[in-house]
DNA sequence: TGACTTTATGTACTCAGTCCAATAAATAAC
DNA sequence: GTTATTTATTGGACTGAGTACATAAAGTCA
């Protein structure tokens, strides 16, 4: 698009902070590790931290977000929800498991685990009552989604494709949820 | 029980914060009030508000929690997890309706909201995940039931006894994720 | 009256997150 | 080269949630 390398070049990454964020947890705890600790294990200030992550549980979730993101911005053009959370999932490399989901226990995840989850859930949550789910078969219909992704991360990755595995589930839901509309959804 | 009425007296009540804070996010908005402000209108300290909630937005989940502690103290006499919903359900009055769900935008509720409820999506996942339900079913089942309990905050409160809803309810999810041990459990 | 129990309160503290003004590092135009 | 423009970094001050704790207040019981 537009902004070529105009201004001042970023000193950090993502990537990076995350990195360093895990490795912090990982050895002290999340709720051990301030912000504080993540910028300066990064070498940048704490106030560079929230110029990449708006807070501090949103290091948790870069994936996810990058795949709700996904999703939102596929289905502003073409409309089909099945298309959307294939095209998402195939982009999605086989390895890259949500660690949120392999070593939230290691990283002594508790309370803020289940409300940064909450903020996720309620946005994909938006994207299907925005899409033709029906109002009455939005809930069910992100309980069986979030049901074959924890599946795949928790006990098919990185064996799996996530594509597979959502096309699988999909499958499952489509004839175990016979619902009206949730048969021509995916 | 126990606890007779020794000790100093409490001066507030559960209802009463309730009751100054719910006034006050409707004036004010949800971020706009403060503990203070909650605490003065209640006419108690703000180190007394916290001996009544561990949280601001607990304040908000007064009737989910009280569900939810039913339902984890049933099923660790009786096992059975339809009969422990449709018991909670049953206590439940016909018009308690979570202000979260009828008042949310009035409110100014946001990603507070969102993330608080993951704390009790969470608590329901476990409790689903200690009963019967198969661990692959969890997150469906899940959906489901929330699904059941939201279609009736919206849609059938205070018409409909939350207990009819939920009967209503679980019959369809029996015959609509028809999978193995579902059947059986509700 | 005094021991005991439970609640209320003030205070000091940590930490997340916001705001903003100042500075630094790059590119583009002249 | 010098200057304007753009974007990123940084320090510092600030708000507000939540914790910890020591102390006072208000009741019951012996």
């Amino acid at each position: 698009m537009s902004a070529r390398d105009r201004g001042r070049p970023k000193t950090s990454s993502l990537a990076a902070l995350e990195d360093a964020a895990h490795e912090l947890f990982l050895e002290q705890g999340y709720e051990g590790t301030s912000v504080d600790d993540i910028a300066r294990r990064a070498g940048i200030s704490r106030a560079t931290f929230f110029n990449y992550f708006s807070s501090k549980s949103d290091v948790l979730w870069v994936d996810v977000d990058h795949a709700l993101a996904g999703l939102e911005h596929y289905l502003q053009h073409s409309g089909h929800l099945g298309d959307a959370l294939r095209a998402v999932a195939v982009e999605h490399p086989r390895d890259r498991i949500p660690l949120i989901v392999t070593q939230s226990e290691a990283m002594g995840l508790g309370a803020d685990l289940a409300a940064s989850a909450g903020i996720r859930l309620e946005r994909l949550r938006g994207i299907l009552a925005g899409s033709r789910v029906e109002a009455s078969d939005v809930w069910i219909v992100l309980g069986a989604l979030v049901g074959v992704l924890h599946q795949w991360a928790t006990h098919q990755a990185p064996r799996v494709e996530l594509g597979d595995a959502l096309d699988e589930g999909l499958g499952r839901i489509r004839t175990v949820v016979g619902s009206r509309s949730v048969a021509t959804l995916f």
